[in-house]
DNA sequence: GGCGTCATATACTCGGACAAATGCATTGAC
DNA sequence: GTCAATGCATTTGTCCGAGTATATGACGCC
C-alpha cells in the first residue's frame, strides 16, 4: 500500500507493449475483486473520488470499468454506482479474469475445479484430434515434445512448450468453442508444473505420457488417444494434489507468511 | 444500410436497462466483426473520423472498443490504429461474443462445434451433479422440468425453463469452470430448439429423456445421469443435424435472401 | 547496405461541463 | 393511515477540446 509509482511488472500485452494506464487500473481492480478485497454486492466509490484517489482522469478510471463491466464482475447503472456482481456471473473462462486469480494465490477449490475440467475436456479433445489432425498440427506437437524434453520443465521454455503441446491437441480438435478454452486449460496447465515445483523432487517424467498421446494421434487412435491422455492429466492430478495437501498443511504451520 | 436512428431491439442488459450508447456501439461493431464485416487483420477508421460517422463521442466509441478489445476482437495501439484480431483470439466462451454470433445467421460450424462441446461437457456434469447435488438444486430441476412440460418448446417460458434446467444441472456440478459455461451451453440449448421449430413437426417428445436425467441425478447414480444426458443431447443433436440439412438445401434453392 | 534519427499519425490521458437515469423522501389525495 | 404522484439529489452517462506518449516508416548518415 505504498504510494509506489513503479509500474513494475503488472500487466503488460504479449507484444511488450507498455502498459495503459486504463490497461494497469482494469487489472489492479479485477485483481482486488476476484481476490475478494471488494465483497460481491459491494459498491465501489463514486467515479469522480475513486479516479482521484487512484491519481488518474475519470475517463481513464471509466474504461476501466468497461473492461471489468465486460467480463462480468461489475455493473453501474446511474444513481446506485458500480457493485461488483456475483462470483457465478464473473466470467471465468476470460484469460484476463483467470490471470486475475492467479494474480494471489487461488482457491483451491478452483485449482481443483480446473483439473475436473481437464479431465472432462482434454481426452476428449484428444480423441477428435486423432480424427482430424492435419500434419502441420503434428509438425508443430513433435516440436513442442522436443523442446518440452530439450529444457525439462524446470525451465520457463520447457513449462512454455507444455502448454504449446496442449494447445496444439486442442488446436487440431478442430472445434471453435474447444480452441477458446485453450488459455483456461493452459492456466491449468501452468499450476501443474508450479505447484509441482513445490515438491523437492519431479515425481514422475512426464515425457512418454505425452509421447503416448502424440503417437496415438498420430497414427488416428481416437480411442487410444482419449486414454493416454487421461492418463496423462490424471497423472498430473494425482502429483498437483499430493503438492497442495503438502502446502497446506505447511501453510497451517506458518501462518506468518 | 439505411441511416437507421431507431434503436430496435439491440441490447439492453437483463434488468431492463435503457441501452447506453457504448453499450449499441459495442454491440453493433461487435456482431459486424464476428459476421466479418470488418476482416481479421484489418484496421478500423481512426477514433476520430469513426465516432463521427458513429454520431457518437470519442469518449463513448473508445469505451465501446475496451469492450471489444475485453474480450478479444481487436486490439488497438498508438500510431498503429485499431486491428480486428485474429478469430482464433476472440473469446468465444464470453456470452455477449456469442450472442454476437448469433445476431445473425450464425456458422454451421459453430453450431456443430457447440454440440460436441455439449456431448462433451453435460454427460460429465450430469455426472458429477449425481454425486454432488443439494436438495435445492432437485427442487429447482424439478421446478424446471414442470414448467417445460406446462409450456412446451413452442412458448418462450418452456424455452427458458429448458435453459433453467441445464443451467441447474451444471450448477449443480459443483464445479465452478463448469458453471461458467452455463451461458455457452445454454446458446446451444436455445438454438437446437430454434432449428428444430424450422422443421414442421417435433420430431420427439423431449421430456421423457429430460426425466430420465432428474431421475438419475436425484437417485444419486453417476453413470446412469452421464449416459442419460448423453442420450438426451444425442437426440438434440440428431434433430438440429437434420434441420440444418434441410434448411441448407432451401437456402440453396433460393439464394434471394 | 545496415543502423540510428526524426517526423508523423494514432491512440492515450486529462479536465471540465452538461445530460439522463434512478432511487428516495416528501408531499398530497383518498 | 395507506398509497400514489411528484420533486430532488446523486451517480453514471455523454460530450468536447487540448495536450501527451508511442509506434511506425522514412530519411539520412556511416
Amino acid at each position: 500500500m505504498a504510494p509506489t509509482d513503479k509500474t513494475s511488472d503488472k500487466p503488460r500485452r504479449r507484444t511488450g507493449n507498455p502498459a495503459r494506464i486504463h490497461g494497469t487500473i482494469a487489472h489492479d481492480l479485477g485483481v482486488a475483486i476476484v481476490s475478494g478485497q471488494y465483497a460481491p454486492g459491494e459498491i465501489l466509490p463514486n467515479e469522480i473520488n475513486f479516479s482521484e484517489r487512484l491519481k488518474v482522469s475519470r475517463s481513464a478510471y471509466r474504461e476501466a470499468v468497461r473492461i471489468l463491466s465486460a467480463k462480468g464482475l461489475v455493473e453501474s447503472r446511474p444513481k446506485t454506482g458500480t457493485r461488483v456482481t456475483q462470483p457465478q456471473r464473473w466470467n471465468l473462462l476470460d484469460p484476463d479474469v483467470l490471470a486475475w486469480y492467479f494474480a494471489t494465490e487461488p482457491d483451491p477449490d478452483l485449482i481443483d475445479g480446473l483439473f475436473e475440467l481437464r479431465m472432462i475436456i482434454e481426452p476428449a479433445a484428444a480423441a477428435l484430434a486423432a480424427e482430424r489432425r492435419e500434419p502441420h498440427h503434428l509438425t508443430i506437437m513433435r516440436q513442442a515434445l522436443m523442446n518440452m524434453e530439450r529444457h525439462t520443465l524446470n525451465t520457463e521454455e520447457g513449462q512454455s512448450a507444455d502448454r504449446a503441446f496442449h494447445d496444439a491437441v486442442l488446436e487440431a480438435s478442430g472445434n471453435m468453442p474447444l480452441r477458446s478454452l485453450a488459455s483456461t486449460i493452459g492456466a491449468g496447465v501452468r499450476w501443474t508444473t508450479v505447484y509441482k515445483a513445490r515438491k523437492d523432487e519431479l515425481p514422475r517424467d512426464p515425457m512418454p505420457d505425452h509421447w503416448r498421446v502424440f503417437d496415438a494421434i498420430a497414427a488416428g487412435g481416437p480411442e487410444a488417444a482419449r486414454s493416454a491422455m487421461a492418463e496423462l492429466v490424471g497423472a498430473a492430478l494425482r502429483d498437483t494434489a499430493r503438492a497442495l495437501r503438502r502446502s497446506q498443511k505447511a501453510d497451517a504451520g506458518d501462518n506468518a507468511r
